[in-house]
DNA sequence: CGTAACGATGTG
DNA sequence: CACATCGTTACG
């Protein structure tokens, strides 16, 4: 293998900058564009290997927590192959080690904690933002954050610790810049004790960011920045590297890792304490002369919560009065919109016992009809035979119909259509004191409860049978709407002008009565949302995290007349 | 092609 | 198990 190493002519890393290529980029040795096999990333340059090439395979790699390539390893002697601490299994694969190089395995972890950072696809682990521990709070990404109250819809790292190697362009730095800008030109006028030094390493970062030229850590001496395309193919490579491993094992592959998050407490600890020379200082709890504890401020909860009592005490009884100087518009507001709510609520449920009231109505109405008898004149179905030439087609079916069965004919048509589907929702219906409204079969295979009209769904109930001697019944009407106080007494079998009148008649209430009920429920919502707000305004957080400046003290009341 | 969203996966 | 963050995908 050795002998393979030195016939490298190339070095792994040459710099491409120049030919910002389209031809697939070549790795190895081997200078070949060949990702389909076991590949081990060297962690100086950055250049990828196939392990046959260079002799390692992939269960070796595994005891392997950095490597370096034998290029590398030639221009600087310090850097050396480590291996994994040892554990039982490892032990076997020792003797291939010893082959393989000639350096010690088996280092101590010690030597090298905090010291470096992690590496991975997409962190070569050297620059600026891969070294940085602190999220900026202030990028896209880090907004989007649960930790800064963000939704966590996008999920990226900040942007300030997007690496500038290996990251993917689009997920770096960017108008951010521009706001950045705005802030450094600030800070010059500002009050320096608002500025803590974190702002300043961001400035730092800033300004690398800006001047493309300068360079990133070792990497830059010899390795290249890779041009996009390369650096997608390097990706990918990793990605199937990765999912190698997914198989025989995951979390073998990993290697350089830290403890990140502790780093990051302790630092932000150093940071609020490190004005007082030496590691113990005094509580800062309200006349407590004791030490602090490591890494606090206090000596004791008791002390913290104390000053923080004392801090509200402080500050809240300022702010309250402040709060009361001026009129709060949205208060006004808010009692406007309780009041335009509460009354549409008043509307709506007048709305609703008059809805409930035809419901009854309708079903005395129905239950009178049924008490009429068959009226076994022939005239009265004769009304209507003339024009039985007429052909329309039935809009579910389209097959030609006479006109006499239609309604009959698209009524079953449509239920025969409609029952094929289902409607549902994964929650039951829960609406007090109302009767019949959603069908509400529970389908388990769907695991919902169907949603449509009760009345009018053909998937969970069939229109029942109709007995002989059944009476249509339908209240008859002289234009359109005028109740006669008679009923059609035609047979219901034979009724084809009022088929399903009652299951119709009722679907018409009961929609009603569903929009009522949605209604008062958008209501209700509505009713709900203005008061948390109402409660939230001016209350003891709100106060304390925010306050009301008098621009003009003289005029309390902003508002143009016009709005008042 | 960039962006937003989100499932997947590694990590502590 | 929650969190961080990656890769993928749909979409404009």
């Amino acid at each position: 293998m050795d002998s393979e190493m030195s016939d490298m002519d190339q070095p792994p890393t040459v710099d491409n900058s120049g030919l910002e290529e389209e031809n697939a980029p070549l790795y190895c040795i081997c200078r070949k564009s060949d990702i389909n096999c076991f590949m081990i990333g060297c962690d100086n340059c950055n250049e990828w290997f196939h392990g046959h090439c260079i002799n390692v395979t992939e269960k070796m790699a595994k005891a392997i927590r950095e490597w370096y390539c034998q290029q590398c390893q030639d221009m600087d002697p310090s850097l050396e192959i480590k291996y994994r601490l040892k554990k039982t299994r490892e032990k076997e694969l020792e003797p291939e080690k010893g082959e393989k190089r000639s350096s010690t395995p088996d280092f101590t972890l010690d030597r090298r904690r905090g010291s470096k950072v992690k590496r991975s696809a997409r962190m070569c682990g050297e620059c600026e933002p891969c070294r940085r521990t602190e999220d900026c709070a202030q990028c896209d990404f880090c907004k989007d954050m649960k930790k800064f109250g963000g939704p966590n819809k996008i999920r990226q790292k900040c942007r300030l610790r997007q690496c500038v190697v290996r990251a993917r362009k689009m997920l770096r730095v960017r108008d951010e810049e521009l706001s950045l800008r705005e802030r450094r030109q600030n800070m010059m006028h500002r009050d320096r004790r608002y500025l803590d030094d974190y702002d300043e390493n961001e400035m730092e970062l800033y300004q690398h960011f800006t001047e493309p030229n300068v360079m990133w850590g070792s990497e830059d001496e010899d390795g290249p920045v890779y041009s996009p395309a390369r650096r997608k193919k390097a990706l990918k490579i990793k990605h199937v590297k990765r999912r190698e491993k997914k198989l025989d094992r995951k979390k073998e592959s990993r290697r350089h890792r830290q403890k990140q998050k502790h780093k990051d407490r302790v630092r932000h600890g150093d940071r609020a304490d490190t004005h007082h020379s030496g590691d113990s200082h005094q509580c800062l709890g309200p006349n407590c002369i004791e030490t602090a504890r490591p890494n606090s401020k206090y000596c004791s909860e008791d002390c913290g919560m104390k000053l923080a009592a004392n801090r509200i005490y402080e500050i809240l009884p300022q702010r309250i009065q402040q709060w009361q100087q001026s009129p709060c518009v949205a208060e006004e507001l808010g009692r406007k919109q309780l009041e335009r709510i509460r009354r549409e609520q008043q509307a709506a449920r007048m709305r609703l016992s008059e809805m409930e009231r035809r419901f009854h109505e309708l079903e005395g109405i129905i239950a009178n009809a049924k008490q009429q008898v068959v009226q076994q004149d022939e005239e009265v179905n004769e009304t209507e035979s003339e024009d039985t030439d007429l052909q329309i087609f039935c809009v579910s079916c389209s097959h030609p119909i006479n006109p006499k069965v239609a309604l009959r004919h698209m009524e079953r048509c449509y239920a025969k259509y409609e029952s094929q589907t289902s409607f549902g929702s994964v929650f039951p219906t829960r609406i007090e004191g109302a009767t019949r409204l959603f069908c509400d079969v529970y389908n388990p295979q769907s695991k919902t409860y169907c949603k449509r009209l009760q009345v009018l769904c053909p998937e969970h109930s069939r229109d029942p049978k109709v007995p002989v001697d059944e009476v249509c019944g339908c209240p008859l009407v002289r234009s359109v709407f005028e109740p006669t106080g008679e009923y059609c007494r035609v047979a219901k079998r034979k009724c084809n002008r009022h088929y399903c009148w009652e299951k119709l008649r009722r679907a018409e209430v009961d929609l009603e009565r569903v929009r009522v009920w949605y209604k008062l429920d958008e209501l209700f919502e509505q009713e709900r949302n203005v008061r948390t707000a109402m409660t939230n305004r001016a209350g003891l957080l709100a106060l304390m995290l925010h306050q009301t400046i008098q621009h003009d003290p003289l005029t309390t009341d902003l508002r143009t007349n016009k709005d008042r």
